[in-house]
RNA sequence: GUCCCUGUAGCUCAGUGGAUAGAGCGGCUGCCUUCUAAGCAGCGGGUCGGGGGUUCGAAUCCCUCCAGGGACGCCA
């Protein structure tokens, strides 16, 4: 990229001009290239001048000069100036930007593909919510978060599986098991009370009701306990299903369905508990067993197994992690969750380290909770309480495009509202339209085309040189920037503001000029980079999980 | 009480220590005889929660206070 060629330009000629003699003694820091926010002061813009006035204790116009005069810039930068305070400003050669769009179109659907992960095998476990009931508005958040991220990383040269880990064991799933046994008795008209802390939703009773006319009264021949756990069994896995569905309808795809329960199974489980306990993490008192993560310089340990016999959902976790880094050796986790699991992050982490794993290698993606509002009234999402707006009945009535790319332009750490009746209205007015449209506009431009026969592969590219064609094409040159930014910071927020951005660019253009005319020359040059667009515009939304229609 | 996240325009939110703090929505003006007006051009709108500090330079870093959200379980 022009950026990192220019960082490393700039770098030698503050050391050339430093052997000269001409710039004084001084560590060069990290030189930080920006994209100025005024277009009058060009594409890139360094401050290294100021940042370097003290130390070589000369001012920083006079250092700016100076490494200019001994600055030889890539070939993509037509000039260099030098503007006070101290900064550096750099623009691109109109040609090299007109080129680009030959670029773009010669690399096609692989534009912006960057080598960043290098083959780097990266898992993004995402949702991974107990199959206890039906996915509510909030895990669409982590559900869209998680697919675009992996989305991203597949084209940055990361090799990525999408995972969900599957809760289906542990005192949750029993308690399922025990509400859907009430329902069940309830159903064939045997008397029975839900217990205070189970699952009330009204699903409950037509799960009950579903299983009544598929198993019929089988379920009152066998022992309490039998019953409640073969119910548990057929309702989470009937509640997965559910969950699949909603899914697909968002565009969300998973590679592994990871189980907890082979995590015992497996001997996973055990196999992590004997590393802890070779590392001296293990202590046995109250009759459990514990993790001693304060010695790991955690507030306090952690239970790991009960004094009843039974792991905790943390010692699955143990065991989970050490079979993503252990056994399947991923170079790179990422795991996201709701801020409501904020803290167990520290205990995260130093289980790795007890395990002997970098826990770097572990990135933790905490996004915050939904509000869900209908009309500015705050609803609850409680599963075991019952009132739940699920998020196939928002993503039916609202749609996965605008669904994906509400829930994805906002940061995960921004406390966002949803309000239903807002996202219902669908007004036509939403950025996502906006940008869809402007897909379709470049579709129905080329239609125009093919229809009157144009044939514009020899279209010379070079003829694209006004204002708002460069403009354009500035917006499409900066993708492979976003890819690399999303990748690393891990945040696709910054997906949405550039498609928005390129729509605009793209629109103003559209106003200003006439794509399929008289002039044969100037048409073939447009109508590339009218594709070029089509094919950047495709690209990010199709990131997103979104559709890239071509009429609308 | 401790820890984490947040506080930026009327609303929803962007903003990699730099130049005049941005976008969308809403409000107000204009613009459809030519490829889609779900569009374009423009106007108005700000104590960047308050107060200290670091820095040549702070919405951005540090401290403190205030406000909102979340977590502090042998639940997950």
């Amino acid at each position: 990229m022009v950026k990192q060629e220019l960082a490393e330009s700039l770098r030698e000629a503050v050391l050339e001009a430093q052997r000269k003699g001409v710039l004084g003694p001084a560590p060069l820091p990290e030189v930080l290239i920006e994209h100025p926010q005024s277009t009058e002061h060009g594409d890139f813009a360094t401050s290294l001048p100021m940042k370097l006035a003290r130390a070589m204790r000369m001012p920083p116009m006079a250092i700016a000069q100076r490494i200019q005069e001994h600055l030889s810039p890539p070939a993509q930068i037509s000039s260099v100036t030098v503007a006070p305070p101290g900064f550096m400003n750099f623009t691109l050669r109109d040609d090299w930007l007109s080129g680009q769009v030959q670029w773009i179109l010669d690399a096609g659907e692989s534009y912006s593909d960057i080598d960043l992960g290098k083959g780097k095998r990266v898992q993004v476990e995402f949702v991974s919510v107990n199959p206890t009931g039906p996915l509510h508005v909030g895990h669409g958040r982590g559900a869209v978060l998680g697919s675009t991220l992996a989305n991203v990383l597949a084209i940055s040269g990361f090799c990525v599986e999408r995972e969900y880990y599957v809760n289906d064991m542990g005192s949750q799933i029993n308690n399922f098991g025990r509400s859907l046994y009430v329902r069940y008795l309830q159903c064939l008209g045997v008397e029975a009370a839900l217990p205070d802390e189970g699952y009330h939703g009204k699903y409950m009773v037509d799960l009950a009701r579903e299983i009544v006319a598929r198993e019929g009264d089988r379920f009152l021949k066998t022992s309490e306990q039998e019953a409640v756990a073969q119910l548990a069994q057929i309702g989470t896995a009937r509640m997965l299903d559910d969950i699949k569905q909603d899914f697909a309808l968002l565009r969300v795809e998973f590679d592994v369905w990871f189980s907890e329960k082979t995590l015992y199974e497996d001997g996973k489980f055990e196999k992590a508990m004997e590393l802890l306990r070779k590392g001296g993490y293990i202590t046995e008192r109250e009759n459990a067993t514990w993790f001693e993560s304060s010695s790991l310089g955690q507030d306090k340990d952690n239970v790991l197994v009960r004094s009843d016999g039974q792991p905790t959902y943390f010692a699955s976790d143990v065991a989970y992690h050490y079979d993503k880094f252990s056994e399947r050796e991923f170079d790179l986790v990422i795991d996201i969750w709701g801020s409501d699991h904020q803290g167990h992050v520290p205990r995260m982490k130093a289980m790795l380290r007890a395990l002997g794993h970098d826990p770097d290698r572990l990135r933790i993606i905490i996004h915050q909770l939904i509000t869900l509002r209908r009309g500015g009234e705050i609803v609850r999402v409680s599963k075991r309480s019952g009132d739940i707006v699920t998020l196939r009945e928002v993503v039916e009535e609202v749609g996965p495009d605008a669904c994906r790319f509400v829930f994805l332009s906002r940061s995960a750490d921004s406390q966002m509202d949803f309000d239903i009746e807002l996202a219902k209205r669908q007004s036509a007015d939403n950025p996502v339209y906006y940008v869809q449209y402007a897909h379709a506009r470049i579709a129905s431009i080329i239609r125009l085309a093919e229809e009157r026969g144009i044939d514009f592969s020899e279209g010379d590219v070079s003829l694209l040189s006004t204002e708002p064609e460069l403009t354009l094409i500035r917006r499409l040159v900066l993708l492979p920037e976003i890819m690399e930014r999303v990748a690393v910071s891990l945040e696709p927020h910054h997906l949405p503001y550039y498609a928005q951005e390129l729509a605009t660019a793209f629109h103003s253009f559209y106003k200003q000029c006439r794509v399929v005319s008289e002039d044969r020359a100037m048409t073939g040059a447009r109508l590339k980079l009218v594709r070029a667009t089509k094919i950047v515009l495709a690209r990010v939304l199709g990131l997103m999980g979104m559709t890239a229609p071509d009429r609308m």
